[in-house]
DNA sequence: ATCTGCATGTAATGGGTTACATGATTTC
DNA sequence: GAAATCATGTAACCCATTACATGCAGAT
């Protein structure tokens, strides 16, 4: 059995979110919001739009002066898929590959340097992450109307960012242990 | 370029950390600890110690009563190759592929009741891994001396753990928005 | 001596990335 | 109308997973 798809529903969740969308304005939401929990190049996304064009997935809206650009759009069986996706609960938490616990693990001693140079390191990391995190959200959600108006992706930015000030806290405190 | 290559160093740490392993040992490794973070299965690792030693980076200790069992042990270039690896600093944070997140990306609206069905679901899986990170805390660290011999792997467990009690509060506040 | 279990090994399949290719449109 | 840009498309390569295969060891 190979590994569970993902890349399909992201795209239904994608187009249902404007209506109508190019592969183009599609590849270009993978740099930017969801760009922070998943990742895809246009090389992929080419390819299964055709696909889900021939699985009645979506369908091709037709445009009389560009017929370079081509919209998507959900069909009835689209939106019904995305929705049944949706309702299906998560088996299990994601195991990120993460270099710093990798490397972390590997080193026993305490008092090594290498330790401190990661934890550096990964503050760096972090303090940027959350820098560009906070941009987001004052770019995207400073009106209540803004955040009602996507709750769900108000909630998992301030996941994140929830997250990322405990990373931060929990660097800073091991500091003082060298 | 294809993507960097990480499995050849986790065996590395893995080996150095017991000195001399059979590839059945490392296999068994990735189901426990470094399991909470790296992936690998025994189809991946035998072939990959096959080519790290041709490689010179393992050599094959022989075992004159066992040669189904083979015994692998850093070289010296082996040795070198991983503190190299330890020392490279991260350049970014891994993208972790979070369904959580992505599901609830996709829904806008404050009251759709699959937000509520989304986040206990999530609280459930959380508190799960949880308990069992405080399993293998009490388990592996109970002891002063055993923190200290292999400090790194006792941090990055304190460090899951909260990140994960993180987690379960940002969860437990969202309850009562209904 | 055969059966069972186990460490190791291999094959098939599919996803993902990078690099390259095509053809149309815009720009000068 | 040549050149550059751009949306879309394709190829090559590698990694990872699943399933299957081999062959030795110990048990009966």
């Amino acid at each position: 059995m190979p590994a569970k798809r993902i890349l399909p529903y992201v795209i239904l969740g994608i187009i249902s979110e404007h209506g109508q969308l190019t592969g183009k304005d599609i590849t270009k939401e993978f740099t930017t919001d969801i760009g922070e929990f998943w990742k895809s190049s246009h090389s992929q996304i080419y390819p299964e739009l055709r696909r889900m064009t021939a699985d009645q997935w979506l369908k091709i809206i037709p445009d009389p002066d560009n017929d370079k650009e081509i919209h998507y759009q959900l069909t009835k069986a689209g939106r019904r898929t995305l929705n049944e996706w949706l309702e299906t609960p998560n088996e299990s938490l994601p195991v990120s590959k993460d270099l710093f616990s990798l490397k972390m693990f590997f080193i026993q001693d305490k008092d090594d340097p290498r330790m401190t140079a990661l934890i550096d390191t990964q503050m760096q990391l972090v303090k940027k992450n959350l820098a560009h995190l906070n941009e987001r959200q004052q770019l995207l959600f400073s009106s209540e109307a803004a955040i009602n108006q996507n709750y769900g992706h108000y909630l998992i930015l301030q996941r994140a960012i929830a997250r990322q000030e405990a990373q931060l806290t929990w660097l800073k405190g091991l500091i003082p242990v060298k």
